[in-house]
DNA sequence: GTGAAAACGGCGGGACCCGCCGTTTTGCCT
DNA sequence: AGGCAAAACGGCGGGTCCCGCCGTTTTCAC
């Protein structure tokens, strides 16, 4: 099915072991070469099974994005629209926040969103969007909000904060401000502030 | 005063212009070698006037920094605290969406924020908390916000936007969310929606 | 086993950034 | 005016990276 050789189905798993560990250490500038030869292959290995940097990162962030689709088919069954879409939100921040990289992939897909369906950013706008659609329908979000906002949003909250001192502290702060807007409010339901 | 040479400083405003071309044409990551090329001279004096690639661009934004900053002074002598910063605040985003590697400058100005009084983030919230905290006073923006988390908000939405197709459109809808909130908004002031 | 296709990896080229160091330019001081 | 020390310059070599080419090795089907 796969069609390929055993060496290569071998080395395309070193190599991507490897890129996650790096990827996580350096961000997504991380070296190619060096993933290469941390996984004891040559550099031309290693573009061979990921022709661009981002196929690279796409691939290594790929798991971990499951998770988050997953994560958004059990909230789809909570009762409360806008709690399921703010208690998501929240995992999608935490998570680009936490891994090195991943809001910079996510940053730049409009190089042909068409082409791959199952693209990080596609497959996470697919699973929230129905998020974000029962919250409109239930009036708790406005109706021009479109996901494609709130994934930006969430990233650049990512982005900003990555440099800080306590980035997940910061871009706590930063959800929170922009889902309850900049004036004081009249006490919005709070999104779980824990972990 | 200025006690430098005048090929020195004939030098230090050639690699200027240039790197400002340079910068807007290709943002924060702009060639050093190249800019040297461009204008003239050897990369070792680019290196010389400006030691990290951060007090190069520092330099190049210092102009618009200021009349960012001479902006907010003239929107301080407005009656409603709140139109001025959130105008400022819009003039902000603006600006950073539309000149390449400005947000990317502001990003990271960690690296010890003590020692130069004169960088970039440093005049912009000398600048902007005065606005701020007049609007908190004026209960029209909620007392736990910083202006630190401000400023981080509208480089994350350069940033996150960067590389959309209509950067500036963006930017703005996600101005918008985040200073109304997410919920459907009781008609709050709007901000000026022109240029 | 063997042979063709697939996969590999080393090599050279081009672009950077950086530090060193001999050479040129300035400007002060006589 | 002329000389001289310090300031400023810029070229060079080394290191890293990404990329394309191409001869060699590995795999797998027959």
């Amino acid at each position: 099915m796969t069609g390929q050789r055993s060496d290569a189905r071998r080395n395309y798993q070193r190599i991507l072991a490897v890129a996650e560990a790096e990827v996580a250490a350096h961000g997504a500038e991380a070296s190619l070469e060096q993933i290469a030869r941390t996984a004891g292959v040559g550099s031309a290995t290693v573009r061979r099974h990921f022709p661009t940097r981002r196929s690279l990162l796409e691939a290594v962030f790929h798991e971990r994005v499951e998770g988050l689709c997953e994560r958004a088919h059990r909230l789809s069954a909570i009762e409360d629209g806008r709690t399921a879409l703010l208690e998501w939100l929240h995992a999608l921040v935490l998570y680009a926040v936490s891994a090195r990289g991943f809001a910079d992939t996510l940053s730049y897909e409009p190089p042909a969103e068409e082409p791959s369906p199952h693209s990080c950013g596609n497959r996470i706008s697919a699973a929230g969007t129905p998020l974000l659609e029962r919250a409109i329908r239930d009036k708790a979000v406005a109706p021009h909000v479109t996901f494609h906002d709130l994934l930006t949003l969430a990233v650049g909250i990512a982005l900003a904060t990555e440099h800080h001192k306590d980035p997940e502290t910061q871009a706590n702060r930063l959800f929170r401000l922009a889902v309850e807007g900049l004036s004081p409010e009249h006490g919005i339901a709070e999104v779980s502030e824990n972990s």
